[in-house]
DNA sequence: GCTCCGAATGTTAACGCTAACAGATTTGAT
DNA sequence: ATCAAATCTGTTAGCGTTAACATTCGGAGC
C-alpha cells in the first residue's frame, strides 16, 4: 500500500499543471537559476495542488549525494552513548542531513565492520562510530582512506578523527578531590578492560595516586552494571581500612552504595564514594553522588563537525577533546 | 573526498571485467533468474576485484523501494523509548530494512508532523512514531491513509496501528500488590498529564482502589524525573498516615526513596514504595525497588511486525498489547 | 528599426539500475 | 539427426532527477 495505486507525482506532472518545463520546476525547488516571480508562483501552486514531493532516489542518483550519514551505535542503554546519538542527530538535522543507525549488540571487530559495511550499502556519505572499545578501535584500523569515518571516544591509534571526553582528566579530578579530603588512598572499581573509557579512567586514577606518592590498591574490575558495583562493594566492605572509592561510572557507584548500606558501612561517614557520568539520577542516590559530568550534547556536535570537515577532505588524524567537570555532592561530603 | 577522485564501479564495469552483460551481473547479485555456476563465479570474482557495491539510489529509483523505515523518537534518555528503538532497529535489520531516525526535542503536534514530513522526504517506506504523548496522538489523527504509519504506546484514537504495553494492567498489579500487604490506601506520584502512559497508569491505580472500595488520595503530579519524585516525597513525608506509594516510574521512585531517607522515614518499615519500568538500576536502589517490568525488546519486535503488516495493506486499526510483569523487591518487603 | 546582451525558459542527455522481452544455447525426446 | 522445451544470456527502455547547453524573449543603446 506504499503508494496506494496511483503513482507519486513527478517533476513532469508538476510541469504539466503549471504549464512550464520540468526544468523550471526543478529550478524553483532548488533555487538554482532565475525564475520569474509569477512563474514561480504558478509552479508553487501546482506543487501544492499535486502534493508533489521530490524523489530523493532520483536526486541522489544524479547528484551522487544522498544527504545521509550513518551512525554505528552500541545497543545499550548506557547514558553516554544514547545522549551522544541525540547530539549527533540534532547537529546533522540542522545541517540538512538524515541519520541512519546500525546498532551492534556486542562490540567486536567483525560486528563493527559489518555495521559499517551495512551503512555503506545504504550509500551514506560518512560514518560515525560510537563504540568506545578497544575492539572498535581495532576494527577502525582497517578503515578505508577514501571514505570518511570518525570515531567517538575510542580508537586512539586508528587512522580516523576521534572525539572524546578527556577521561583521564576526569578521573584525575575525582581522585584529587578524594585525596584532598585526607584519605590515605583511593580504591577504584573499573569498567570492563576492553572499554577505552575504562582504561583511561583507570589510568587517570593510577597516575594521580602515583603523583601523590600514595599506595595504589589493586583495581577491582566491574562491567559498568550496578550488579558488578554491588559485588565490588561487598568485597570492599570486608576491607578494614577502606576509606574512599572511585567508581568507573554512576551505575557501579550505585551498586557500591547499595552494598555499603547492607553492610552497615555509612557513606560518607565511613567511606567516601565518587562516580563518573553524572546520570540524571545521580543527584538522588542515597546519598547523592559526587561524580564527573560529561557534556554529551557537545560531544555530538563536535563529532558531526569533525565528520563534515573530514568529508571536505580534512585530516584523518584530527582529534577533539571535551573537558569534563567534577560535580561534588554528599557522597564525598563532610562527615 | 567522498569518492576520492575515481568513480565508484558500476554494474557495467563489473560486466566488462567478467566478460558478460550488465544484466547477468544484476542477476547474480539479486539471485533473480538462472546463471551458470561458472559464469556466476566469474562475476563474483569481478565484483570482488573491483570492490563493487550496488548503487542503492539507482536501485530505489527503478524499484520504487528504498528499504528504509523511519522512526520518530523523543529525544530523551528515558529507558523505555531508547530500548524500544533498539528493539525496532534489530527487527528491521534482520528483515533487511535500514532505520532512519528523526528526533523530536519536545513532543508537540507540529514538531511530530515536521519529523514525519522530514522522513517522508527521505523516501522511507513506513514510519514508526515513538511518542507516547497525547499530542503525538493528536498529530497522528491527521496521518494520511495512503502511507503506513504506526505508533508505539500512544494515540488510541488515531487511525494508525498502535503497539503498547498494558499500562493499566501494570498499574493494577502494583496497586493490588500494595493493597494486599494490608495498606489502607495507596498514594500515586503520576507522570506528566500529557503522557498517555502516565494517564493509563493513573487510571489503573485509581480503578483498583475504587474496586477495593478504599479512599482515593489526591494524585501527586511529577514529570518522570527523580527531582520531581524527590519533591513529591518531601511533601508526602509530612503526611502523618502515609503507608504506601506507587510511583509512575522508577526515576521518580528513586526521588521518593531519597526524600524519605532524608526525612527519616524508613522504606519499607514506615512506608512501602513501588515503581514502574524496572530500569537496570532498580534492583540496586536503597532499598531495592519493587516495580513493573516492561519488555521493550518485545515491543520493538511487535512494532516492526505491525508496520510491515500495514505496509502490506493491513488494517489501520490494528492493536497489539504487551503484558507487563510485577517484580517484587525489598521496597515492598516485610517490615 | 536593428543589434546585442542578459534574463528566463526549454531540450537533451546522462546517472546506475531493474523489468520486459528477445535471442542464443543447451537438453531431452523422438 | 531434429525439433521443442528448457535454460541461460543479451538488448532495450525507462525510473525522476540535475547538468549542460540551446533557445527565446525583452529591453537598452545606437
Amino acid at each position: 500500500m506504499t503508494a496506494a495505486g496511483t503513482r507519486q507525482p513527478s517533476l513532469t506532472d508538476v510541469a504539466g499543471v503549471a504549464g512550464v518545463s520540468h526544468m523550471t520546476v526543478s529550478r524553483v525547488i532548488n533555487g538554482t537559476g532565475p525564475v520569474r516571480p509569477e512563474t514561480r508562483a504558478r509552479v508553487l501552486a501546482a506543487i501544492e495542488e499535486l502534493g508533489y514531493r521530490p524523489n530523493s532516489a532520483a536526486r541522489a542518483l544524479v547528484t551522487g549525494r544522498t544527504g545521509t550519514l550513518g551512525v554505528v551505535a552500541l545497543e545499550s542503554n548506557l547514558y553516554g552513548p544514547a545522549s551522544t546519538l541525540y547530539g549527533i542527530e540534532n547537529a546533522a538535522r540542522e545541517a540538512g542531513y538524515a541519520i541512519t543507525i546500525s546498532s551492534v549488540s556486542r562490540p567486536g571487530r567483525s560486528s563493527i565492520a559489518d555495521a559499517v559495511e551495512n551503512l555503506r550499502r545504504q550509500a551514506v556519505e560518512g560514518i560515525i562510530v560510537i563504540a568506545p572499545h578497544v575492539t572498535a578501535g581495532r576494527a577502525l584500523e582497517a578503515a578505508p582512506a577514501d571514505f570518511p569515518v570518525v570515531a567517538v571516544g575510542g580508537g586512539e591509534a586508528a587512522p580516523v578523527p576521534v572525539i572524546s571526553v578527556d577521561q583521564r582528566d576526569g578521573a584525575r579530578r575525582a581522585t584529587e578531590h578524594l585525596l584532598a579530603l585526607g584519605h590515605r588512598t583511593v580504591w577504584h572499581v573499573a569498567g570492563p578492560e576492553d572499554w577505552l573509557e575504562a582504561r583511561d579512567r583507570e589510568l587517570g586514577w593510577r597516575e594521580t595516586l602515583e603523583r601523590h606518592g600514595v599506595d595504589v590498591p589493586e583495581v577491582i574490575r566491574g562491567d559498568w552494571s550496578s550488579r558488578s558495583g554491588y559485588e565490588a562493594g561487598r568485597s570492599l566492605a570486608k576491607e578494614g581500612d577502606l576509606d574512599a572509592v572511585f567508581a568507573g561510572n554512576d551505575q557501579m557507584a550505585l551498586g557500591l552504595l547499595r552494598a555499603f548500606a547492607e553492610a552497615g558501612v555509612s557513606v560518607p561517614r565511613d567511606v567516601r564514594v565518587a562516580g563518573f557520568d553524572d546520570v540524571p539520577e545521580a543527584a538522588y542516590f542515597t546519598p547523592p553522588l559526587t561524580t564527573v559530568r560529561q557534556d554529551f550534547i557537545e560531544v555530538g556536535r563536535r563529532t558531526f563537525g569533525l565528520l563534515t570537515q573530514r568529508m571536505d577532505g580534512g585530516d584523518r588524524h584530527a582529534r577533539a577533546l571535551v573537558v569534563p567537570e567534577l560535580i561534588v555532592r554528599e557522597s564525598t561530603g563532610p562527615r
